[in-house]
RNA sequence: GGGCGACUAGCUCAGUUGGUUAGAGCGCUCCCCUCACACGGGAGAGGUCAAAGGUUCAAGUCCUUUGUCGCCCACCA
């Protein structure tokens, strides 16, 4: 009796039930005992700020990809898995929620606040663990890893340490970007540049004991509160009478010193410049070799403070209006122009950020960066596309000292105690009982946390076991490949290989290959605070996983970025549904067959269906063979296209093939050979077809997971057996097991050799058909 | 101020080392709900490959210039 299957493909229906059977049956963990050659490989860790957006999709639908398809090929296949603590992220979502119940995180206190942001993160963790089963990633979810869990933090701690002990972590006050609403210090990586449409305030500065003015041009009129100087260019025979003399700083009537230095650009604006040593960083730098007094003006959240005078208390930007009034009606303003200029952002927050003098922890670049050139360069590591290879080498040679402190809650607490009466710092593993100076037991930490790419940088290391050398080391160590976006080629890819080769003296992965970003239909990056984010979990629903995935990979191509339409998930849905019916076509017609006589009973045992294609008399049909020519074409294409990470041919391939070749073609030639009435000629039919619909099966597997995985379990099954009860099935089990290894394909590539032979005879051209 | 990328059918995009009549999906026109699939099948229209010049037996593919758009990097007040 021929079986009942559902007309149209209902993903809904099937995923759920296979994602939750690849967990429980810890299908994916990796063994690091396990024969054949390594493929390993760490996840980008998505940060528990919420849940998985598109972007994440396209990462792990890539990673997932290559990991089946390496594992089907009898690698020895680690995915790693795990979530990124996210600092300044993180903690910037918990402040917001807290905000929103109305209440202020400083008055909460550091440690109540992170008992709600751990509350958060495992809300969050969770969200992202359930959406990586649901999307049907295979990772080995007994490797999971967190960087800022118990088991990663003494890693952490560890680099931090060694680092300080070779040199090349140091303290130093520096002026840096502060963000005065994430109240914290920025890298310039955390800074965004805009341009946007200013001023350029010309101010007069009278000379002191003259009646000469002085004018200088300023973007940002609040900092002259701070002055302690006007530059001018020791060459420009318009100030040089001047050099030497006071002037006076207006609205705060205090008299600053006019120097000479070279850093003035004589063309720019007036060719004179006021120096704020506290809040500019070419100023700072002036002003350090003047010896000028630094007078910061500002506070932590960006309003003026008691050395504003008058001001204190506004907002910087009210204090800007203010002053200009103010500036307007002494009659000290000359004139206003416009000024387009860069000005800078935090990355998070989108705040303009503020130049401030600060004490931090730093590290050393050049000596990390050298060896992290040399083994691109060597190739040692591969990157790919090509052309970041140059952004690579760009940022590298012309790296500055990282900032690693933030100070912000939310983080690895660094390493480092002061002691209260002599602040002797004392770095350590674990906290230290006395100043190892003075004997002090009055010791307190480092209120500062770390970068937190920090332990990002850390991460492919961290997650195998370093600093020992555990199994999982040895053998996943260095990993295969790194897939992320381009956009975190310096912020994460770049620190990663140089804490790496640092820790290890080996790279952290042999390639990275950078991905596109998904972009919305206006090309924007998607973004969930800008609500342009697409949600995986609806389309998932209404397209399935497969079909996303899917879609994804077919969008693919280095180079430009991915703009995903509905359209497109309708087609690759569309993709879905056509290999279903084409399964059904099989299942029930074989059905019927098997009801008037003969039984299939080989088409169960896989090391059979592999001998495909058969012999009728003792010759290959003419369809079949053309059938295992364009089967073995695809595999081939497929094969390469992984190889070099072009996703799109690969996936472009197998639809091309699936579709157009053994569906529209394969399947109408063969319909009536199916009804033969000679036996024999029917049951070659037969075999061959379900030869190579196997085969096509172990094709689609690493794109469309679920679908195959369904198919599979229904491939072995006698007519009758209904429904799927895998326990109740050990011959089916032996059969998944076996799905999911590429043997037939490769079987069939050697086949392939006999089959040119009749191309060639016949003048029978696979490509066209 | 540097660097990178894009510009190919109405739309969204493939087309890696230059080689026969430039492809796909969607859309469009005509026919078909034929016993796997209308989330389908068949037939078809549609492109001087942004512009100009050059190299070559041969260029969408290499070189030069220009235009439009986008991105990244950069401490000029």
């Amino acid at each position: 009796m021929a079986r009942e299957i559902a007309k149209a493909y209902e993903p809904q229906q099937i995923e759920p039930r296979w994602a939750d059977f690849w967990v429980k049956e810890a299908l994916f963990q990796a063994d690091a005992n396990a024969p054949g050659p390594i493929f390993s490989i760490v996840i980008p860790p998505p940060n528990v700020t919420g849940s998985l957006h598109i972007g994440h999709m396209l990462d792990h639908t890539e990673i997932d990809i290559l990991t089946r398809w390496h594992r089907m090929r009898g690698y020895n296949t680690l995915y790693l898995p795990g979530t990124d603590h996210a600092g300044i992220s993180t903690q910037r979502v918990v402040v917001r929620q807290l905000a929103e119940q109305g209440i202020n995180y400083r008055e909460l206190g550091r440690e109540e606040f992170l008992k709600r942001v751990w509350k958060w993160k495992e809300e969050s963790g969770g969200t992202i663990q359930r959406q990586m089963r649901q999307i049907g990633d295979s990772c080995d979810w007994s490797r999971e890893k967190f960087t800022l869990s118990p088991e990663l933090s003494p890693v952490v701690r560890e680099a931090f340490v060694r680092l300080y002990e070779e040199g090349l972590i140091y303290r130093e006050n520096r002026l840096l970007n502060w963000c005065p609403v994430c109240l914290t210090v920025l890298s310039d990586l955390e800074v965004v540049h805009e341009e946007r449409q200013g001023h350029l305030w010309h101010i007069k500065y009278p000379v002191a004991g003259t009646q000469e003015f002085l004018v200088v041009a300023t973007t940002r009129p609040e900092t002259m509160l701070g002055d302690t100087a006007v530059a001018v260019n020791p060459e420009d025979e318009r100030y040089v009478h001047l050099v030497g003399k006071k002037a006076l700083l207006p609205l705060m009537n205090r008299e600053i010193p006019i120097i000479a230095d070279a850093m003035v650009d004589r063309e720019f604006g007036t060719g004179a410049v006021k120096i704020t040593p506290a809040h500019d960083p070419n100023d700072f730098e002036v002003g350090r070799r003047h010896k000028l007094a630094e007078i910061d003006v500002m506070t932590d959240d960006g309003k003026m403070n008691a050395a504003a005078g008058a001001y204190a208390g506004m907002d910087r930007f009210e204090a800007r209006k203010k002053i200009v009034e103010d500036l307007k009606a002494l009659g000290l303003l000359e004139k206003i122009t416009e000024h387009t200029n860069a000005i800078g952002l935090c990355e998070r927050s989108k705040t303009i950020v503020e130049p401030r003098a600060s004490t931090q922890w730093f590290c050393k670049m050049k000596p990390l960066a050298e060896p992290a050139i040399a083994a691109v360069e060597r190739g040692e590591i591969q990157i790919v596309p090509d052309n970041r290879r140059e952004e690579y080498f760009n940022w590298m040679r012309n790296i500055r000292d990282w900032t690693l402190s933030r100070q912000l809650w939310w983080g690895h607490r660094i390493p480092a105690w002061y002691c209260k009466e002599n602040r002797h710092v004392i770095v350590a593993r674990e906290a230290p009982a006395k100043c190892a100076t003075c004997g002090s037991a009055n010791l307190e930490q480092d209120s500062d946390v770390l970068d937190t790419w920090f332990s990002s940088g850390l991460w492919p290391i961290s997650t195998l076991g370093w600093p020992e050398n555990t199994e999982d080391f040895k053998t996943y160590y260095p990993t295969s490949l790194l897939i992320t976006g381009y956009d975190i080629l310096f912020f994460w890819v770049a620190r990663m290989i140089m804490l790496g080769i640092h820790s290890t003296g080996k790279v952290p992965f042999r390639a990275v290959y950078l991905h596109s970003l998904v972009r919305t239909g206006s090309g924007e990056k998607m973004s969930k605070s800008k609500g342009t984010g697409l949600d995986p979990v609806a389309l998932n629903q209404q397209y399935g996983t497969d079909a996303m995935r899917f879609c994804l990979a077919s969008m693919a191509a280095p180079g430009t970025d991915i703009v995903l339409s509905e359209d497109k998930l309708t087609s690759a849905r569309n993709f879905a549904n056509k290999i279903w019916n084409a399964a059904r076509f099989l299942f029930v017609n074989l059905d019927r067959f098997e009801e008037s006589g003969t039984k299939l009973d080989e088409l169960a045992a896989p090391e059979v269906r592999a001998k495909a294609p058969y012999a009728y008399r003792g010759r290959v049909p003419l369809v079949d063979a053309w059938m295992f020519a364009r089967l073995a074409a695809t595999v081939e294409l497929v094969n390469e296209a992984l190889a070099n990470y072009r996703f799109h041919e690969a996936a472009q391939g197998v639809y091309q093939f699936f579709w157009g070749d053994f569906c529209d073609w394969y399947i109408e030639w063969v319909k009536p050979e199916l009804q033969s009435a000679d036996r024999e000629r029917a049951t070659v039919a037969w075999k061959n077809l379900f030869a190579a619909f196997d085969a096509a099966l172990r094709l689609l597997h690493p794109f469309m997971p679920f679908l195959t995985e369904e198919l599979w379990h229904q491939l072995p099954q006698r007519a009758g057996a209904k429904s799927i009860a895998l326990d109740q099935f050990p011959e089916a089990q032996d059969h998944w097991k076996n799905a999911r290894a590429m043997g037939n394909v490769d079987a069939i590539q050697e086949v392939v050799t006999a089959l040119r032979n009749i191309r060639a005879e016949l003048k029978l051209d696979p490509k066209k058909r």
